[in-house]
DNA sequence: TTAAATGCAAATGGTTTGCACGTTC
DNA sequence: GAACGTGCAAACCATTTGCATTTAA
């Protein structure tokens, strides 16, 4: 708890920072964004973190959550997510964000982050073979629950 | 030419094949649909599938369109593949077609595609760590063009 | 014959945008 | 008080769907 506090306190800064650095403002709904998305522990959607938001600041509105989104992303707190569905995912971003692949559970929706330290050198090397240099890259694998289909329960998925 | 012609015409005996099992019909529009698909070269969209198949067979719809690419995808004619952009793109499916990543190009749109024998090891490997067996897996590397940076034209990109 | 397929147009749903009003520096 | 931010509602846009009609088997 105290950690995460303390993290939180660390990127609240950061995002203020940011704010300045850009010539943007810091408002209250920017702010009531920001405690929202850095409450959460799991991969959660725009519409799930105006819903926070709104708990923190009423006057939160969702043009200003999508418009506020990617400057949170630009400014690497936030890691947006797609999966492939018809919408993002996003998640505080604490560390090495572009060395992650996902695990993504079709029977649970739940997504599972995972270390893949190679996947720079990958993007490189594979970049490189066609006159390109890499920005980003995902990895991304999408799998079903074992347990699900052995005792017919998830742990993950609400009954 | 020939060869392609060849490989096509076991396509369609496939997909024919295909159908028949699956208790669907053999239609003229989607013969149009599935003739737009196989002559493309490159990745290409709904939209852009439907304009080839109407030159085939006018009657061919946008609604029947969407719901023949599913088909094609599911007998494992095509795939079927997601960039995080609003839509999907299609290309005939010609072998191995979970092993491969893209190398996409942020300046002309242009979508590699990448042998990645790795791919299925690594999500074997992922997936069970958590408890879950994969199904399919992406690997995409978003790039952009050196060419276009140093020179200011890139042969992919339309002037 | 009859279940399946089609075209059309309207609906969907996450996201974006135009605009008038607030807020900030 | 000029510029930026906001809420609202309408717009967007790829895709899906309801329904009356057509068609393959």
């Amino acid at each position: 708890m105290t950690v995460s506090a303390v993290s939180n306190d660390a990127a609240r800064e950061k995002f203020k920072t940011y704010l300045g650095t850009k010539g943007l403002r810091v408002t209250n709904q920017r702010l009531a964004i920001f405690e929202a998305a850095f409450a959460q522990t799991e991969h959660c959607t725009a519409e799930e973190l105006l819903d926070h938001a709104r708990a923190i600041d009423d006057s939160v509105s969702r043009a200003t959550v999508y418009r506020t989104l990617p400057i949170m992303v630009e400014s690497a707190l936030l890691r947006e997510i797609d999966i492939g569905k018809n919408l993002k995912y996003y998640l505080p971003n604490v560390e090495g964000g572009t060395e992650v692949s996902q695990v993504i559970c079709l029977d649970c929706d739940k997504i599972f982050e995972i270390n893949a330290p190679f996947l720079e050198w990958y993007g490189n090397s594979v970049a490189s073979r066609v006159g390109l240099r890499p920005v980003s890259q995902r990895l991304q694998v999408s799998a079903r629950c074992n347990a699900l289909r052995d005792t017919g329960v998830c742990k993950h998925r609400p009954a």
